[in-house]
RNA sequence: AGGGGCGUCGCCAAGCGGUAAGGCACCGGAUUUUGAUUCCGGCAUUCACAGGUUCGAUCCCUGUCGCCCCUGCCA
C-alpha cells in the first residue's frame, strides 16, 4: 500500500463536531465511515475532496474508513473503473486494509429485505411502464397518482417478485416498488423503485442476479451491514435521506448509520460531471481519462502533481454546506509550495537560441557544481558543463528591451544561473529577419556572484545549457483544459469554452546533462520555468519525454 | 406557500449571544546567482436585506430577496 503519511488535521469543519460529540457523549464508540464510488467512471479531484474527508475523519479519529464499490448498476459498471478506483485512492495516499467491500455482496440480504418489505405489505410489484410510472408520480406541485398495481397481494407480489429475479421477464416490463405515499411532498417518497429487472452481467457477481436493486434500497442497508456510523455524501442526496430513514425502520436492522451531506467540489476552468469528462474521452477532446489535462486523478497523477499536494488542497478548501466554487490557483498554489519544497533544480531550454562566447577557448569544457536547491544544502549538487556554446532561452533577450526588462540585450549583461556573466556584443539574423545566434563575451572572474569586476550588479538572471552535453528532449506545456472560468455555466455548451492553447508540444528542448540519467519518477523544478515530470507512459531513457505540472509564479508576467 | 438546503472580504472559510480566526488573491517593503522561494506590513466598525427580542446578535425570532438540489426502471 502507499507509503506516503497522510498527516492529521487540525482544522475544523461541522463534520468533525459532529462526530466529536457522537464519540464524547457515548453515541459510538468508534468512527466507521466510507468512500462510497459507482465504478462507472475514473475518479476526479470533486472525489479527492470525499475520499479526503471520509479517509480523513476516520485517521484522525482513530476509525476506518471502508472502500466499498456501489455497483447496484451493471449497465454502466466495468472492471476498468474498479481497477482504476483502486489504483486512485492508493495513490491519493489511503488505505482501507482489509475494508474492501460490494454493495453487489449484499444482493442476497437485499433481496431478503425486499421479500419482508413485500411481507409486511410495504412493496409490492408493478407493472407499468418506465413513462407510465413517471406520469403518475405528479410533479414539483402536484401530488401523484397511485399505480393500478399498488395492492396487489402478498402471495401475488412474492410470486412476481421471485419470478422476476429468475429471469422470467424482460428488461423493464416489472419492477419492485416501496408503498410510501404517492402524495408525499419529497418527491423519494412517492412509491420508489427498489428492484428493476436488468439482463445484464455484473463485473462482480456475474450473471447471478437479472434484477439489481436501486441506490436508494441498497446504500443505506449496506451502511448498516458495514457498521458506518457517519454516512458522508453530498448535497444532492439531501433528499434522500427520509428514504434512507425508511429504509431502517421498516427493516429488521438493529444499527443506525447516519446521513451527513456537504458540498461537492467545483472548480474554476475544468468540467467535474462524470458524462462530461466521459465525453471528453469519446470524442477524442482529450487522449484519454488519463489526458494530465483531465481533472481525473488518473490525468492529475500523470501530470505529476504529487498527492501529497492533492490533500493538502482537500484540507484547505474546508468542508461546508455551502455552494462554493474553488480557483484552480488554489490547487495550483498547492502543488507549487510542495514541489518548493521537494523537487530538486536543473535546467533546461524549451525555446533554444544559440550565444557563442566569443572569447572562450574553442574546446574547453568546464564543469560547475550546482546546488540541487537553494535553500538546501541536503539534497546535494550535480555537476554543470560549460563550454563555448551555449543555449539560452529566445526569450531571455530582446534586440529592443521592454521597460523594466533585466535580460539580455545588445550591449547587455546577465548572469548565467551557476556560470559566468555574459556581455552579448551581437545578433546574426538569417534572411527574414528571425535571430538565429547570439555572440557575446565572459567575465572569467565572474563566478562566483553577480557582481561585475567594477563592483556593478547584474541585475538578471538566466537559465543555459551547455550545446556539447545537452540532452534533447520533449516537453508537454499544458494549460487549463477551459478558457472560462464555469464553462459550465448556465447549462451553455461546455465545449465552446475549450481552451485551443491547453497544450504545447516543444519537441526540441536542450535539457542540461544531468537529465539523461534521472530517475523517472522525479520531479524537478527547471530554474525560471515551473516543476515538471516525466510523462509515465511517453517517455523513454532514450527520448525523453517531460510534462509541465505547473509553471513558477511569474510577477514579471503579471505585471507586464 | 410543492419539498429540502444555502447566503461571513475578490475566492474559500472559522465563529454557535459578549463585541469578525486563517488560507488563497491583491497591494506595499526587505532578503535573494530562479523577475522563484523566504520574510515583514496592509487588506470586513462588518456578517444578503428589513424589522424584532436582548444590556449586548453574524450567532435567537419574523419577514423579504438571491442562489442551489429534487418530477431516472442513474448514483
Amino acid at each position: 500500500m502507499s507509503t506516503e503519511e497522510a498527516a492529521v488535521s487540525t482544522v475544523n469543519n461541522f463534520l468533525k463536531n459532529i462526530i466529536e460529540e457522537d464519540l464524547k457523549n457515548g453515541k459510538h464508540g468508534s468512527v466507521i465511515t466510507r468512500f462510497p464510488p459507482e465504478p462507472n467512471g475514473y475518479l476526479h479531484i470533486g472525489h479527492a475532496k470525499s475520499i479526503c474527508i471520509n479517509f480523513g475523519l476516520a485517521r484522525d479519529f482513530g476509525g476506518r474508513c471502508h472502500l466499498r464499490f456501489d455497483d447496484t448498476n451493471p449497465a454502466k459498471e466495468e472492471q476498468e473503473y474498479i481497477d482504476s478506483i483502486m489504483e486512485s485512492v492508493k495513490w491519493l495516499g489511503f488505505d482501507w486494509g482489509t475494508h474492501l467491500y460490494y454493495a453487489s455482496d449484499n444482493f442476497e440480504q437485499l433481496y431478503q429485505w425486499a421479500v419482508y418489505l413485500i411481507e409486511q405489505g410495504k412493496a409490492y410489484v408493478d407493472d407499468l411502464t418506465a413513462e407510465q410510472i413517471r406520469a403518475y408520480r405528479g410533479t414539483l406541485t402536484e401530488a401523484g397518482t397511485e399505480s393500478p398495481f399498488r395492492n396487489r397481494t402478498v402471495a401475488e407480489n412474492i410470486d412476481l417478485f421471485a419470478r422476476m429475479r429468475s429471469g422470467e421477464f424482460p428488461d423493464g416490463s416489472h419492477v419492485l416498488r416501496a408503498k410510501i405515499d404517492m402524495a408525499a411532498p419529497n418527491i423519494n417518497l412517492r412509491d420508489p423503485v427498489l428492484y428493476r429487472i436488468l439482463n445484464a452481467p455484473h463485473p462482480h457477481v456475474g450473471d447471478a442476479w437479472k434484477i439489481y436493486p436501486m441506490y436508494d434500497f441498497a446504500h443505506g442497508q449496506t451502511d448498516a451491514i458495514e457498521g458506518i456510523t457517519h454516512s458522508i455524501c453530498t448535497l444532492e442526496f439531501e433528499s434522500h435521506k427520509p428514504l434512507y430513514e425508511w429504509f431502517l425502520d421498516n427493516l429488521p436492522i438493529p444499527v443506525r448509520p447516519r446521513q451527513y451531506e456537504f458540498a461537492r467540489l467545483n472548480l474554476t476552468y475544468t468540467v467535474m460531471s462524470k458524462r462530461k469528462l466521459q465525453e471528453l474521452v469519446q470524442k477524442g477532446t482529450v487522449s484519454g481519462w488519463d489526458d494530465p489535462r483531465m481533472p481525473t486523478l488518473a490525468g492529475i497523477r500523470r501530470r505529476g502533481y504529487p498527492a501529497a499536494s492533492v490533500r493538502t488542497f482537500c484540507e484547505l478548501i474546508g468542508v461546508g454546506r455551502s455552494d462554493s466554487w474553488i480557483d484552480v490557483a488554489i490547487l495550483e498554489e498547492c502543488v507549487r509550495s510542495e514541489l518548493n519544497e521537494t523537487a530538486p533544480r536543473a535546467m533546461a531550454v524549451l525555446r533554444p537560441v544559440k550565444l557563442i562566447v566569443d572569447n572562450y577557448p574553442v574546446g574547453q569544457v568546464e564543469e560547475f557544481s550546482a546546488a540541487n536547491h537553494p535553500q538546501k544544502p541536503e539534497m546535494g549538487s550535480r555537476t554543470l558543463h560549460f563550454s563555448r556554446e551555449i543555449w539560452i532561452e529566445r526569450d531571455d533577450f530582446m534586440e529592443t528591451p521592454s521597460k523594466g526588462f533585466h535580460r539580455l540585450t545588445v550591449g547587455g549583461e546577465v548572469k548565467l544561473r551557476g556560470g559566468y556573466i555574459i556581455t552579448c556584443t551581437g545578433v546574426v539574423k538569417d534572411a527574414d529577419g528571425v535571430i538565429v545566434e547570439l555572440h557575446g563575451t565572459y567575465d572569467p572572474a565572474s563566478r562566483d556572484g553577480i557582481h561585475t569586476a567594477d563592483g556593478r550588479k547584474v541585475k538578471g538572471v538566466i537559465h543555459w545549457v551547455a550545446v556539447d552535453s545537452a540532452v534533447s528532449a520533449e516537453v508537454r506545456l499544458f494549460d487549463r483544459l477551459f478558457s472560462d472560468p464555469n464553462p459550465d455555466r448556465g447549462g451553455a455548451d461546455y465545449s465552446q469554452f475549450l481552451n485551443a492553447a491547453s497544450v504545447e508540444i516543444v519537441s526540441d528542448a536542450q535539457l542540461e546533462a544531468s537529465l539523461a540519467h534521472s530517475t523517472a519518477e522525479t520531479r524537478f523544478q527547471f530554474e525560471r520555468l515551473g516543476y515538471f515530470y516525466q510523462d509515465p507512459t511517453d517517455s523513454r531513457q532514450e527520448s525523453l519525454v517531460f510534462n509541465r505540472i505547473v509553471t513558477l509564479r511569474d510577477a514579471w508576467v503579471t505585471k507586464k
